[in-house]
DNA sequence: AATGAATGAGCCTTCATTCAT
DNA sequence: TATGAATGAAGGCTCATTCAT
C-alpha cells in the first residue's frame, strides 16, 4: 500500500518536476505529466486531482532539498568565512546565469497567477529566510574574525539577498550577463568589507 | 483606410492591455481580447494573427508611456533631491505592495515562457536602465548638493534598483509587508546618506 | 442572423427531440445530439451549453404542439359527443400501448431526476390540465345531450385522466395489454354511461 | 463459503438498495455501490458483473417485503372493512405525497430504459396484482357486510389502483397536492359507497 | 475470496482559426 | 473591411473493468 503508492508518488513527482522545469507552470497539462510518467491518464488522477496539486506536491518535496542546501552549502568546509561567502555567491551566480532556473520559473508563474492558495506559500519564503539566516551567520562570523565590517549583519544579509533576488528576476525576464552579476555582487560585498582588505 | 485602421489598432491595444493587466499573459485567449474589444473574431485576426502579436504590439505602445515616466516622474518639481528620491521610492513601494503591477506580470510570463523571440526583448530592460539612469542622476545631484554620499552613484543606484526588483519579485511570490519594504529601502538609503558610513 | 440561427435552432431541437424520444433523458449525451444533427461538437455548444438546456428548449417547442392537440383533437368534427370521447380515448390507448410514448419517458426521467429546476415544470401539468378540461367539456356536453350521466363532470373527467395516467405508467414499467386497457376504459365509461348507475 | 458469500450478498443488496433509492437507476455507478458497501471494486465484481445485475437482485430481494406488505397491511386488525380500506389508502396517499418513493423511481427508470430484459419484469406487476387482489377482497367483504356497493369488485378495485398509479406518476413528475389526492380518492370511493352511507 | 492499483475508452468543454457573406 | 457561424483539435475528467498480489 504505502510502499507501492509512495514509490509511485515519488516517480510522478520526479517526472513532473522535470516537466515543470521545462515548461513552467501554466503551460503544463495533466496530459504532459501523464506522458512524462509513462502512466495512464486515470492512473495520474489516482494520485493527484489536477496540475495544481501535483505542483504543490512537487514544491513540498523540494523543501528538504532546499533546507539542507542553504546552511550546509555554506557552512561546511574549513574555508575562511570570506571564501565560504564567495562559494555561496558563486552558487547563486550560476543559478542566476544558467537558463536552468530549476523550478524558479514555474514557481513564479504559479504564485503570480493567483492559483496558489495559502498552503503552498511557505516553501519559498522558508527558503528565502533560511538563506538570509545562513548569510547573516556568515557575516556575523566574519565580523568576529575581522574579515567583515557590518553594523547590522542581518540587514546587510537581507539586502544582499534581495539584490540576488532582483538579479534572478532580471535574469529571468530580460536576461543578464555575467559581468553585471559580478559587478552587483562586488558592489554589495564592498559594503561589508573592510576597505583595506579590498586588494 | 490608414486612418480608420490605425484607430482600430489603437482601440484593440488599449482594450487588450487591460486584459493583460488583469490576466497576465498565458491565460489570455484571442476570445478574451475579442470580447474586451467588442469586435468580431474575424475582425481581430485582420489586425493580429495571435495573442503573441497583440502582446508585442501592446508592449511597443507601452514604451513611450514608460520612457516619459521614469525621469519625469523623478526630476519634476522643485523639491529637494532627497525629497525627489523619496517620492520615487514611494511610487515603487506602492507598486511592490499593491497587486497592481500593471503589465509587469504579463511581461514576466511572456518573457519567461520562451514565447518572446528576440524582437520584443527590450522594453523591460529599457525601463530598468532608464530608471537606473534617473536614480543615478539623482544621486549625483545629491552628492553635489551634499545631501548624499556616494563613491559610485551608478553602482549605488543599480544596487538600489536590484533590491527593488527583488522586493517586487518577493512580493509577487510569497508576499511582503510594508514594514519589510520600508526596512529595505531605509537600509539601502542609509548607505548613501549616513556621513559616517564610508569611514 | 436571427434567420439562420433560428433555423439552426429548429434543426437541433428537431433532431434532439428524436434522440430524447429514443433514449430518454439521462442516457443522452451532447455527443448523441451532435451526431444526430450532423453538426460539429463546438457547433452545438454555440446554441446550447448542455443537454439540460437542449431538453428544456425541446420541451418549450413541444408546448404549441400539445396545446393545439388537446381540445382540437377532441372537439373537432361533427361526430356525436360519445364518438368524440371514443376518438380521444382511442388516441390515448394507442399512446399507452405503443412503446412510442413520445417525449413522455424523457420528461419523466428529467423531472424525476431533480435536474429540472423551476423553469420547466409547467408543460406536463399544463398538458394534463388541458386534457382534463377538454374531457370535462365533453362530458358536460354529453350530459346536456343526454348521452352521459354525471353529477360531477370534472370529477369524472379527472378520475378518467388519472386512470389513463396510471395505465400509461403501468405500460411503461411492466407492460400492459390491449385487453386490459380496453377493460379499464370501459369500466370508467360505464360510470357515466349506464343510466342505472346512480340509482 | 456459501454462508459467508450469502451474508456478503445481503450486505451488498442492502447498501445498494439505499443507493438506488437515493439516486434512481441510471445515475448509479458501480463506484457508488462499491463505496456504499465499503468493499473493494474487485470484491463487488466477484458477486455482480454490473449495475443492472445488482439492481435485479435488489428487486428480487424486494418481493418478500412487498408481498407480505399488501394483504397483511390491509387485512390485519379487527377494524371495519371501511376502516381497513381507509388505512390502506392512507398508506398509499403518504407514498404518493412523500418524495420517498422507495425504489419506485429507480424501478421506473430501469424499466423504462429498455435495460430490463424479461427476467425482471415480474416484481412490479406482481406487486400491483397483489394489491388489486387485496382491495378486491376488501370490497367483496364490504359488499357482503353492506358497507360497499359494487357490481364488479375487481373492476372497481382495479380502477382504484390505476387511479393511485396515476396519482403516483403525477406526483413524481409535476407534483401533486394533498387536496388533489384526497379529492381523487373520495371520488373513487363514492362510487362503491352506498349513497345512504355517505353521511 | 478479496483487494485496489492501473488502464483506457468515452464524454465534456473550450478555443484558435477559417470562411462564406 | 468586417462579421460571426462553424469546425475540430486538445485537454480535462470519470468510470467500468481487469489483474497481479
Amino acid at each position: 500500500m504505502g510502499e507501492r503508492a509512495d514509490s509511485k508518488r515519488r516517480l510522478i513527482l520526479e517526472r513532473a518536476r522535470e516537466v515543470f522545469v521545462r515548461k513552467g507552470y501554466r503551460a503544463v497539462t495533466m496530459k504532459d505529466i501523464v506522458e512524462a510518467c509513462g502512466i495512464s491518464r486515470g492512473g495520474l488522477y489516482l494520485y493527484y486531482p489536477d496540475v495544481r496539486e501535483v505542483f504543490i506536491a512537487v514544491l513540498r518535496a523540494e523543501q528538504p532539498r532546499e533546507n539542507e542546501a542553504a546552511l550546509q552549502r555554506v557552512l561546511v568546509g574549513d574555508a575562511s568565512v570570506r571564501e565560504m561567502l564567495s562559494l555561496y555567491l558563486e552558487d547563486r551566480k550560476r543559478e542566476v546565469l544558467s537558463g536552468d532556473r530549476g523550478l524558479a520559473r514555474a514557481e513564479f508563474e504559479f504564485f503570480s497567477s493567483g492559483e496558489a492558495g495559502q498552503e503552498a506559500v511557505h516553501p519559498l519564503r522558508a527558503r528565502f529566510e533560511s538563506d538570509v539566516l545562513a548569510v547573516t551567520q556568515l557575516i556575523t562570523l566574519g565580523v568576529k574574525s575581522g574579515e567583515f565590517v557590518s553594523e547590522s549583519p542581518e540587514g546587510d544579509a537581507r539586502s544582499l539577498m534581495y539584490v540576488l533576488e532582483g538579479l534572478r528576476a532580471a535574469g529571468q525576464t530580460y536576461g543578464i550577463g555575467e559581468a553585471e552579476v559580478d559587478r552587483e555582487i562586488s558592489h554589495m560585498l564592498s559594503r561589508i568589507t573592510d576597505t583595506n582588505q579590498e586588494k
